[in-house]
DNA sequence: CTGAAAGCGCTAACAG
DNA sequence: CTGTTAGCGCTTTCAG
């Protein structure tokens, strides 16, 4: 196979225009409106181009003069590279390039290094909206978005007033799986959450971090579990909530073992994301802990890996919400008040859960 | 969080350098040339930029004038969704956007619908170089993508003169692979290969279709094990190939059904990715052959699914094979010649593999 | 340090 | 069906 060779852009519409000695709308219309010109001559002027190299009408110039980028931004927290490790944040991409695919407009991802404060990506896409995937409050790319006059979509987090959004309902979801722990007879717990802020603090959360967190996800399932277990008489003082900064399996385990050290007797781990729950289950295994006779695992999302294993959790459907946030953003925007789309969770009993065995269980055996 | 309002584009770059009495060469140093004024009217530019709204130079225009849309586009065979499912064309996703990230380039993702040929898409990406992952050589959206003026490169496949390119070995690596399983005594196997073209088959490919294939890294592999087992002693045209279109562990399972029912004396299933191999794998369970004594079944790609089952499969590096693809084409590019990127392979030894029963064990147990 | 001039390449009325 | 007229919003020499 061999390709043409091309000269460093050469022709433009005007000089094929000059060239065929007519004028540059007619070539513009060859091109966009073939209805517009007789078919000899826009025959005569496909192949006059293709004589001179000229590749069709440039998307920049066009974009500019059109408005139209015929593409929709995509930012995230992370590096753009965890996206496609973590499998909630694939299901929601893929639910918005079918999105994308099916208006077609091109998806473009943001490339955002979270360690430095670098806004300018934000403002060189060229883009006819954006899609913010869970960032925190105060994220200063956020801002960035929100700055430019194109429409946008937030996902998840946070809640900006004004924005058109799409989400769960996080505290009637967790308040579900707590009242499930609670019924079960589990009164101490332990919790694994993900980050609360921008600032890295792996080890145990403060109340007053909890619920002042920057990220609303995280801060309303921990608000729902200190309620709903508040409510059964729990005092959540005195519950241990563990956080990480990084989402991996590796982290859901060093915290659930720092959560078992500071408390042995813990009956349940709450993580407040599969990807910790897993981690959790691979370092309860590497203490002898079978689960769930001798602990109580549950999660949150409802990857497939969990689905895999049997883990209790909250399903939410990542691919829905990813579709959902594309045709809000492609969709017309309602001038009068900000959409919000929130979509059905629903709690999934897997066999990680039971009831905490009694103390003379746990010292004797069953 | 409140977000301001703002009004349909009103100010630009010129609004606001009328509106300071200063000129729009000072108003556009103040956001690309810091140094070049005072920092007192730096600061007044912007104030006033923030009073009247103006969000800052216009990507869109600002590329139009720079020649740089700061963006790699990328071209998929498949609909976009379908990248964000196959481990393996995920994992060079992340490499490339890696690439991209460190290079502070947007990653522009091609909205490609493979079953109506509307190149359109392509022409419309504002971006500054393709990369094209594993398509056709008679793709449309490829010669789509090389009449544009702007550099390319190519991952896989196909083998385009003159076009930067990064792939594998594929020739060397199955044909390790093939002496392996040749050494172990195996005469007698089935092929289970992806799509060779763009039009479906979902069934037996003949030799014509094989060497004939669309996707060179399908048709090298193939050939490769021609080569092999025809260097063994085994007559090529006597060796069912079976083709899927669509690549999932349910086309494999399928394939592997057909092999089996057209010939249950193979003593090894060859697939040329992983995922077929894994439905492979399933199909011989279900049919309560054992693996590796009763069926030999090898994968291509080593993706991490394959390492969890123990499958024998070639390895290739779908992450660096991203990033050297992103960093071809963000480097700067020899004008003398082509660049081509190999990248090693590794056969894997997994314990999917083992000698062929003899036909005695076969009927009578080993 | 600031301004004037000159487009980047294209599309969209509108009039012929 | 075709051409004329006007920019889209910005950056960039090059003089002052």
């Amino acid at each position: 196979m061999a390709r043409s060779i091309h000269v460093r852009r050469p022709a433009t519409l005007a000089s094929l225009a000059a060239e065929l000695g007519v004028s540059r709308t007619t070539v513009s219309n060859a091109y966009n409106r073939p209805d517009q010109l007789s078919p000899e001559l826009r025959r005569r002027v496909l192949e006059t181009a293709r004589r001179l190299g000229y590749p069709g009408p440039d998307p920049v110039a066009r974009s500019l003069r059109t408005r139209k980028a015929g593409a929709v931004g995509l930012l995230l927290t992370e590096n753009l590279s965890y996206a496609f490790r973590d499998p909630a944040a694939l299901g929601f991409l893929e639910g918005l390039a079918l999105a994308c695919e099916g208006a077609g407009q091109g998806l473009h991802l943001v490339p955002v290094n979270p360690e430095r404060e670098d806004v300018a990506a934000v403002h060189r896409a060229g883009v006819d909206g954006f899609v913010v995937y869970s960032v925190p409050d105060d994220d200063p790319h956020l801002a960035a978005v929100l700055s430019r006059p194109v429409p946008t979509v937030v996902a998840d987090q946070p809640n900006v007033e004004g924005v058109d959004q799409v989400g769960i309902d996080d505290r009637a979801a967790i308040t579900a799986l707590a009242q499930q722990l609670i019924d079960l007879g589990h009164r101490r717990v332990g919790v694994l959450c993900m980050r609360l802020s921008r600032d890295r603090n792996d080890g145990f959360a403060s109340q007053e971090r909890q619920s002042t967190a920057h990220f609303h996800v995280q801060r309303a399932r921990l608000n729902g579990l200190a309620d709903s277990f508040g409510k059964a008489g729990v005092d959540w003082a005195s519950v241990r909530v563990v956080e990480r900064f990084d989402h991996t399996t590796a982290s859901g385990a060093s915290a659930a073992a720092q959560l078992l050290d500071a408390d042995p007797q813990i009956t349940a781990l709450v993580c407040t994301s599969d990807i910790l729950a897993l981690g959790a289950l691979t370092e309860a295994r590497r203490r002898g802990l079978r689960v769930p006779q001798d602990l109580t695992v549950t999660g949150f999302d409802g990857i497939a890996e969990a689905d895999r294993v049997g883990l209790t959790t909250v399903r939410q459907p990542v691919l829905e919400k990813g579709r959902a946030a594309g045709k809000l953003l492609l969709g017309a925007p309602d001038p009068t008040r900000p959409r919000q789309v929130i979509l059905d969770t629903e709690l999934v009993l897997g066999a990680t859960s039971a009831p905490p065995r009694t103390s003379e269980e746990r010292w004797f055996g069953p």
